[in-house]
DNA sequence: AATGAATGAGGTTTCATTCAT
DNA sequence: CATGAATGAAACCTCATTCAT
């Protein structure tokens, strides 16, 4: 359709690569609800639908590439906090989470789909190998974690981390779309997601470390 | 005579509704990823495909109708146990929610997949009227909490159980099928569900209310 | 798109059953060569695809049911001549041939389609029994053509069927489109498929039994 | 020099050519029932598939040339056979049919293959040529064979000679995989491919040219 | 009320071939 | 000559829903 450059070094693949990606986002972007259909990102790429069966061997798999991004996106600048000498503050945790999370618009409607993808339609050593990586992640940020709060207990920073995550992908999908609230009714859940997540993750912090979080302010969004 | 008839009519459209909410959690057990089609439904529920439509009026309607009902045993058992006078412990909490949730085998399937549709799939009203229903379930169940648990803050009886269900459904969702971990990987979530889940939601309810659960053993499934 | 009545009743099936397979044969006399897909079948009995699918599990059954068909009226022609008190000749067997076989536009294009296709795509036990009810009309004709022909050896009306399918089958294929040749080439083999065939059976069958044919006329076609 | 060096070449393309086909061969060896598509054959010749397209204009052309190759080496034995001084036997001629034809794993499955295909997808003029060429061979083999089986009549050899490949291919046609019959059912068929052709082959020469072949011996294989 | 036959939109994937490099 | 990235037509099949009976 497009006529591009045709990608003939590795780097230009890599490029090309993240650029599927890129377009995928991008209708993700535009419509979180619904997932497109690979003619779609393929039109939207600028390529033809077989090429995009070039760089990724299914739809599957595609979905499954951009959530990785998104989660490796949040533990690289996780990571890279966590290794600094000086202190780190759990507000400093937060901003993060809250950066690379909670306020790309993508990031959890894509985790709540790879979820039930992963266990059935991904070929079984593609997805042991997404959850190896992860874990290695998990393990990496948890090193720096417990270096910074050592009243964790051993192995503490991997299960607080999973936890939070839990709580975080949990919490989106009870409040999602709280907007179409109907007035008159019962408004006892009108409570904004970055709000309630803060507390709840502050519950479980403070439960876990004892480190007491500041007391939440209504995040504006 | 006639009346009487009518009576047992609409009493035998209660029994088919629930008669067809049971034959889809028959196949839910059976297969908990898989989310049967409605020719199987009909099929186990004895039934024709166009008289399932006479009582749900679509597949979404169907699936929602029976997360809410494994919804509303949950909450009922757990606002009859704190409509209770004693002092009622959080290990009593737990008990009930490892009860109707975490060793249900439908529950947390169904509810991660009625996520995504209740926002998209299902016609407006009909989600609102539901949320609407969890809310008032929520408002009634955190009445009891507060009563038992005054440290609590105002509406704070809400906002703990909304985050120990974000928390028991995230966490479910991160650790399914653990079981097909490779050996000779990284095994750092090698952890079963309920074990993982005691000692997340333990530490939540510590941070939120401050009284220690007793330490977690390992639950044997 | 073109409304039906519904088939309800087992006949009414039937009927469509064969309607679809009649649909088929329509687009394969139209264009031999090449085989219509499940849209084309569809539009042509006036049914949606999903309708076909109901009475084919796929295209390749389909094709395969067709096939059946042809071959099922062969024999049964055959079978009832030769359950005939009086004699029957060489050259009634012929002709039978020829009307069902030989003659029939579709016969031997689907024929040949379906050979790869059994061994292939088609699933093992479909393909088997496929292969038993052939087995089994096979030997039904050859109870008669041995009460016809006593010196065939025993079992050897099987292998003569065999071997003469085996023939028309063969030779068709090579035979196919002779009409192409160009002049001023070498016209060695422009022969007509019916008259080669008939020299060749009968050198089979004269092989076989030692009956003479009547001398080869060429057919008209 | 320079000559010398283009004299290469053009059997360095010859080479290649040769080489393509030698690739094609070893995947159908590899697995006769499926037909490798044309990046598997570049990537057996270790070729780039845009360079298998300078030596064969399409895929349809690749196959023909390698069946051509085939009945080229079968008419080569034939030929050479015939063209001795002393006398030939029918089983000399069943010999080389049986090494050059039944024995070779590729031979059949190609041959049914490239009927289809020459009627339909292959430029006419190329059919055309594939097929003169076919007549010139059988012509050449007819001359031998007639010398050798006065009592053929006039253009007898080449009606024979096609006959009795039509026999060789439909029967194969028929009979592939006759491993796979279930046991308990009907096994009239279960006879294998070499024995039951010899049969076939010995009364369809017998009843061409009235010399009887020795008794069948069940092949072994 | 009950049936279940019919619908048809909707999406994935393959692969022969082309052509820019 | 050689490459192999890119193409995009083609075809299959599923299944939620409707509606004639």
């Amino acid at each position: 359709m497009v006529i591009r450059q045709r990608a003939i070094h590795t780097e230009d693949k890599h490029q090309r690569h993240h650029a599927i990606l890129d377009a995928t986002e991008r209708l993700l972007v535009r419509a979180p609800v619904r997932v497109a259909n690979m003619a779609e990102v393929a039109d939207e790429a600028g390529l033809a639908k077989g090429t995009v069966y070039l760089y990724f061997s299914s739809k599957d798999e595609l979905l499954l590439a951009l959530h990785e991004r998104h989660v490796d996106d949040f533990f690289r600048a996780l990571i890279a906090l966590l290794a600094r000498e000086e202190a780190v503050s759990i507000e400093e945790i937060m901003t993060i989470t809250r950066t690379q999370i909670v306020e790309r618009p993508t990031f959890l409607p894509l985790a709540t789909r790879c979820f039930g993808v992963l266990e059935t339609e991904v070929p079984r050593e593609i997805a042991l190998a997404f959850k190896e990586r992860m874990a290695q992640r998990l393990q990496a940020a948890s090193v720096g974690l417990e270096r910074h709060f050592p009243e964790l207990a051993p192995d503490g920073g991997v299960a607080l981390l999973r936890h939070s995550y839990a709580l975080i992908v949990g919490l989106w999908q009870m409040t999602a779309s709280r907007q179409d609230l109907v007035p008159g009714t019962c408004h006892i859940d009108a409570i904004d997601y970055p709000t309630e997540l803060a507390r709840a993750l502050g519950a479980l912090w403070d439960g876990t470390i004892g480190r007491r979080l500041a007391p939440v302010q209504r995040t504006q969004q």
